[in-house]
DNA sequence: GTCTATAGGCAGATAGAC
DNA sequence: GTCTATCTGCCTATAGAC
């Protein structure tokens, strides 16, 4: 176990993936340092020392779980990128796993960990930039090419209106679990998509 | 001392001040759950058992900080509304307050709390909650003054795009603070800020 | 109002048996 | 891989002297 298949992920045990499943999901609602490994292993009907076995640190922990979950999500922006028509539709699916995540009462894990910041160790800090980094750069990509094909209009940097999605999703998420009201969140992000697709549609629904 | 001057105000010492004073930095930097009681009391030189003396509980300090920082925060935009000539002009001040926020290497108080929401006990959670229905009233009165004097321009309820700059702002100042780059919180909030300036303005620079 | 002293609990982490 | 047992340190909070 534990061998070394890249420079950052690891061949998980299936313990160890449940682990990260639980630890996850408390780092979402709670935070990093809002849970303990007390928490985690009290859930999974394990001892706070096997959990140690599989995470030596927290911060260890707190590093793979960033990891994982950039995985995951890069899977997600690929299949939106290759199985959606269009990239105002591909804009609505991405906002729409963030919807996803906050129905199931949870934060965006990088966005919570943003909050935490200062408290975290280095490695989950370049960790997060990293999350961050991969939204924009694959939102730079979306929006230049709707612009290129019509389906999106916006002036100026692609990057920006990346940067400028990306950081009211993360607003808006946290002000609208505040109020456990989803609705307040699809709200604002529906008017800031709404204000990138041009008044003619080329290829859209409407 | 401690003689309760309205519902929820009391009146403070000026070691209680100092108190909030190094606890406020302390939230707005590391989160409610990332500082103790010896890390204030450290800092002023007194023990902690006298900073129980002047808040019982960590709980209740935490309520009377966002009930300091609230009042703090509606005198600012009393005094923006009374000393700006022009809605835009106001809404650039209330981003200007933001952004002075997150140059001095701090979160918003209820934006860094809101991530930490569920682990907070009720009393913080409805004082988070009524700081964010003040801006978004705040905000509300503004654009709807704005869009009737042609200041601003915008479609749709004024709330609903108050709901939007308010959680731009937060989720900026998040991801920016992450990178430890204020330009990428005011790039952001420039360009949505923009958006909502008519081509031909009234009495704008410009 | 501030102190010393201390309670009682929980945090992350380790040693070593099985 | 998982366990029991334990360590050390920090946490919030209180009692009571000055």
């Amino acid at each position: 176990m534990h061998r070394v298949t890249s420079s950052q992920t690891k061949q998980t045990t299936r313990t160890a993936e449940q682990i990260l499943d639980v630890a996850e999901r408390l780092a979402q609602t709670r935070g990093f340092n809002g849970f303990s490994y007390a928490d985690v292993s009290d859930e999974l009907g394990i001892t706070k020392a096997s959990l140690h076995y599989h995470f030596r640190t927290k911060a260890e922990l707190g590093r793979q779980l960033i990891a994982r979950y950039s995985l995951v999500f890069r899977g997600i922006l690929e299949e939106i990128e290759l199985g959606t028509t269009g990239e105002a539709a591909m804009v609505d699916r991405y906002v729409k796993v963030y919807a996803d995540v906050l129905r199931g009462q949870r934060m965006c894990l990088c966005g919570m960990l943003a909050a935490e910041y200062t408290t975290l160790p280095e490695a989950m800090q370049s960790e997060i930039r990293r999350f961050f980094d991969l939204n924009e750069e694959w939102l730079t990509t979306i929006f230049e090419r709707g612009r290129a094909s019509g389906e999106l209009a916006f002036e100026g940097p692609a990057r920006d209106v990346a940067n400028l999605l990306l950081g009211t999703l993360e607003g808006a998420m946290l002000v609208a679990r505040s109020y456990g009201d989803v609705q307040r969140f699809e709200a604002v992000a529906a008017r800031l998509v709404g204000g990138m697709k041009p008044p003619l549609r080329p290829r859209s629904t409407a």
